[in-house]
RNA sequence: GCCGGUGUGGCGGAAUGGCAGACGCAGUCGACUCAAAAUCGACCGCCCAAAAGGCGUGGGGGUUCAAGUCCCUCCACCGGCACCA
């Protein structure tokens, strides 16, 4: 049969579908059998897939369909994220509901991943923006409430004064809307957050266990940034300040986002005329010469009230966009009329407003040692402040031995943070601080999961009862991208009943961030039907953690530290047993064209459609395979790739063909499985059969070696592409076989059987079309993978390389079981090794393990 | 600046410390053909006319009988973070 991709993969897949080929089974129906569970990020519906999601599936789908024929059960999902911005942009701009053009992209996409051939397990399908989906978050959300991990405080939005309405970082560019170019500023909204900071070492800790790629974790600690050192107090000077006083302590601030640093410096906050500030550092307290704090502090903003030139000089700051400001690395700063008293010497201490200081990080306020500080240094030239010596060492910024620092002198930089935290009881502890912030989830927008609250003027904010839910999204709504959050003009939405006291109730109409979405939509495959949990316990047990998760570098931060965070809560609430969600992550590169990203705006996008269109899903699954290893970009320069991958699938079919008119006689060479799971045909059987041409043997060793390299290719090294060149090689073997070897018919049949099933995997139609003319039964893909025979591995002779003093001079042939002697015998006796040894003194013969190769040192 | 990574033919890449360049792409020559396509065969790192030989995995050094692989050092490039106190 001819290599006909176009006609004939449609229909396999069609038999695959009707066959439910791909159906995994519930926790009860895996029979004692190895679990694999082979995750792809949840994709986006944007209406069409580019060669990223090809890549990604086609990768994932090697391994799961490879851990099929392996025995596993293998659980193989996809979904869709389906709630998020670009729906509601389609809404204002086509006037289609976003629900309706989301569900046709879901639908388009879904077409053209089963022209893939991928293998998912379509009954476990989920689309986050379904009701039966989204509930689970709501519900979810009032089970992180009731545990005191969702709070609500002010932060900064986007927020866009001309149309009245808040706008998401993506949306933002330049500190103006994208789309109409009006202006966005920073305007603080009351918004709700989940404790993520709770969890912050544990995040640390754990991800030294997992099977990640390097960057990634690296990435992960470095957004988690962890920093330990401690937390003093400065008291501040003079009369009539208290009501500058640090206002953390107060009501008002209690409510700030706190980082995970907050909840130790609270107990030193409690009195109102003290700087709090956060160093590593404490060993140089004793060259402190000033102290710098946010624009944005609480003690700058009371004292620029009445300081005219502190106050020009924060506006100007604030003034700044977010991204001028984090360009501009100029020190500047203001002096202020607040002075603070340094804890040991009593002396007073400047304190300066300052545009280095965030706000967001420890508590927004530096004590300045310009002699052990870059930036306090720079700060302190600038603006003449003393510059004193405290430590003694080879790098002025790194730690030594205390000097000028009183009865502190002479310890080392460690002793020293000991000590003075023991001094200062009370006025300064050791303290731990994170860059990592706690997860604000408010979106105010209309195509998201609604925060299920409502807002009483008698009780306050109160979550909806858990029987209440789903808070459903109303359909009455009118897109116009400009105003309030649409949820707002659904008069039938906002109306509500207060849980608490009965009265009237306005209903929130904050959405959640769709990070929410995909942080455990992992754990709804498992059980996507169950109506009275977001998925069962036993199902978690039995598939969780994923064995494989394969995305995009992309979200190497974001999303994977919310699913490893949710994954945690959940853990916490006894919904699954293990504490990582995902064991082995990788990350696929980027597919580009002539070294860039492909892109619409470029006009540069190679359509996946087309491809198939031209030369057939398996010809791209087998190029994307082999143009790289997994983690490394490709770069789609021409279709001379592809075209190379089709000669192959072409040669293949061809080799089958040939076989079958010349070697078959019209009957099958694959007979019944002998014992229902390795079929007769294989390497072990002919292994038995007694006589074998030296052609006929090579084969037979070549198949053994390549069925080893192939298994252990996608089961340990999750290395594609040499699993394609394995093949490529192997085919290549096959066809290099005699037409006269005495015994070509059965090993020609046992060569095909074992090939056409170590291909299915990168070749799965192929591979059915090719099983199916071979004779055997049912799908190629339920077959049992090849097994290779140990003994098949060696070869009655060897090579042995000559080497002296380290340069190659010969190669002998000697008998496999020739011992270490005999080898040294044979390498000494080779011409080439004697013409190189005359008139020299043999030092040494080292022979080296497994005998391959001698080494003659002279 | 800090962190992570990568440097191998014209290109993509292969190689548990043991024959560097597997496999493929591109290319050259040949066969088949009236011709083309497809297919098949041969060649395909550099130096030398060739053989023999020498050189060769970013540069330099080291460990080793043996280094693309391990160690030190320098360089280049890619990615992430970046006034994080």
């Amino acid at each position: 049969m001819p290599f006909n991709p176009l006609v004939q993969e449609p229909e396999i897949q069609k038999r695959w579908l009707s066959e439910n080929a791909f159906a995994s089974p519930s926790s009860s129906g895996m029979k004692g059998r190895r679990k694999f569970y082979a995750l792809v990020m949840l994709p986006y519906p944007s209406g069409r897939i580019h060669m990223g999601h090809v890549r990604n599936y086609t990768l994932g789908d090697i391994a799961a369909r490879f851990q099929g024929m392996r025995g596993a059960a293998v659980c193989q999902p996809l979904g869709w994220d389906a709630f998020g911005l670009p729906a509601e942009n389609a809404a204002i701009q086509n006037n289609i509901h976003p629900a309706a053009w989301t569900r046709q992209n879901i639908s388009d996409m879904k077409a053209q991943i089963v022209s893939m051939g991928v293998s998912y397990d379509w009954n476990r399908e989920i689309a986050t923006c379904f009701p039966d989906y989204y509930r689970w978050n709501q519900w979810l959300f009032l089970r992180m409430w009731e545990r005191g991990d969702v709070f609500r405080a002010e932060r900064n939005v986007n927020w866009c004064e001309a149309l009245g309405t808040v706008l998401a970082n993506e949306q933002v560019i330049d500190g103006k809307y994208e789309r109409t170019g009006d202006a966005v500023v920073q305007k603080p909204m009351e918004q709700y957050f989940l404790r993520i900071t709770k969890y912050a070492d544990e995040l640390l800790n754990d991800l030294d266990d997992l099977d990640w790629p390097e960057n990634v974790k690296a990435m992960q600690r470095h957004w988690i940034g962890r920093s330990e050192g401690a937390v003093v107090r400065f008291q501040v000077s003079g009369g009539g300040k208290e009501e500058t006083g640090d206002s953390r302590g107060t009501g008002k601030h209690e409510a700030r986002p706190r980082d995970a640093s907050a909840t130790a410096s609270r107990n030193l906050s409690t009195a109102t005329c003290c700087i709090e500030v956060f160093t590593t550092r404490l060993d140089t307290l004793f060259g402190v010469s000033f102290m710098a704090l946010s624009t944005e502090h609480p003690l700058i903003a009371e004292a620029a009230k009445t300081d005219d030139a502190l106050r020009r000089f924060c506006e100007r700051i604030a003034a700044m966009g977010r991204e001028e400001r984090l360009a501009c690395d100029v020190k500047e700063g203001c002096r202020t009329p607040i002075v603070v008293l340094h804890p040991f010497t009593g002396d007073t201490v400047p304190v300066f407003a300052a545009n280095y200081v965030l706000m967001d990080y420890g508590s927004g306020a530096v004590m300045g040692v310009p002699a052990h500080d870059e930036r306090d240094n720079e700060f302190a030239k600038k603006y003449g402040l003393p510059i004193v010596k405290v430590i003694e060492s080879n790098d002025p910024f790194e730690k030594g031995t205390l000097i000028n620092s009183g009865r502190f002198n002479g310890m080392s930089s460690d002793a020293a943070v000991d000590a003075m935290v023991g001094d200062l009881k009370g006025m300064a502890e050791r303290s731990v601080t994170y860059k990592l912030k706690d997860w604000g989830l408010s979106r105010q927008r209309y195509w998201g999961t609604p925060v299920p609250t409502v807002h009483c003027d008698r009780c306050g904010v109160q979550p909806v009862p858990a029987s209440d839910l789903p808070v459903s999204l109303p359909e009455d709504i009118v897109f116009t991208g400009a105003g309030p959050s649409p949820l707002t003009t659904s008069a039938a939405f906002l109306r509500a009943v207060c849980p608490v006291c009965g009265g009237p109730a306005r209903r929130e109409t904050d959405t959640m961030d769709t990070f929410v979405d995909s942080s455990w939509y992992f754990l709804r495959y498992l059980d996507p039907q169950n109506a009275g949990a977001p998925f069962s316990r036993a199902e978690a047990d039995a598939w969780m953690p994923v064995d494989l998760y394969i995305g995009g570098i992309e979200h190497a931060t974001a999303h994977l530290v919310y699913a490893r965070y949710f994954h945690k809560v959940l853990r916490d609430l006894g919904f699954v047993g293990c504490d990582e969600p995902f064991k082995k992550l990788i990350c696929q590169g980027m597919v580009l064209k002539d070294g860039a990203k492909m892109s619409k705006s470029k006009g540069n996008v190679v359509d996946p459609d087309d491809v198939i269109a031209r030369y057939g899903a398996d010809a791209l699954r087998a190029f994307m395979a082999f143009a790289a290893p997994i983690e490394k970009e490709i770069d789609w320069i021409g279709f001379e790739g592809i075209e190379g991958a089709s000669r192959f699938l072409r040669r293949v079919t061809r080799l089958v063909d040939d076989y079958c008119e010349q070697d078959m006689d019209g009957e099958s060479n694959i007979r019944e499985p002998r014992d229902g799971s390795v079929p007769a045909g294989s390497a072990e059987r002919l292994l038995a059969g007694g006589v074998w041409s030296a052609e006929e043997k090579l084969l037979l060793h070549k198949l053994n070696v390549a069925i080893k390299r192939i298994t252990d290719d996608l089961e340990v090294r999750y290395q594609f592409n040499t699993v394609v060149s394995s093949l490529m090689e192997l085919a290549n073997d096959i066809s290099a076989l005699p037409a006269d070897a005495p015994r070509r018919r059965e090993i020609m049949g046992c060569a095909l059987s074992v090939f056409v099933r170590l291909m299915s995997p990168v070749a799965p139609h192929l591979a059915e079309q090719l099983w199916e003319q071979l004779g055997g039964k049912g799908f190629c893909m339920n077959s049992s993978w090849p097994e290779y025979e140990t003994a098949w591995l060696e070869t009655d002779e060897q090579l042995v390389v000559v080497q002296i003093n380290g340069k190659v001079r010969g190669r002998v042939t000697v008998k496999s079981n020739a011992d270490d002697e005999e080898r040294k015998g044979a390498a000494l006796a080779c011409p080439e090794a004697r013409a190189h040894l005359i008139g020299k003194e043999i030092r040494k013969v080292i022979v080296v393990p497994g005998g391959k190769l001698v080494s003659i040192v002279v």
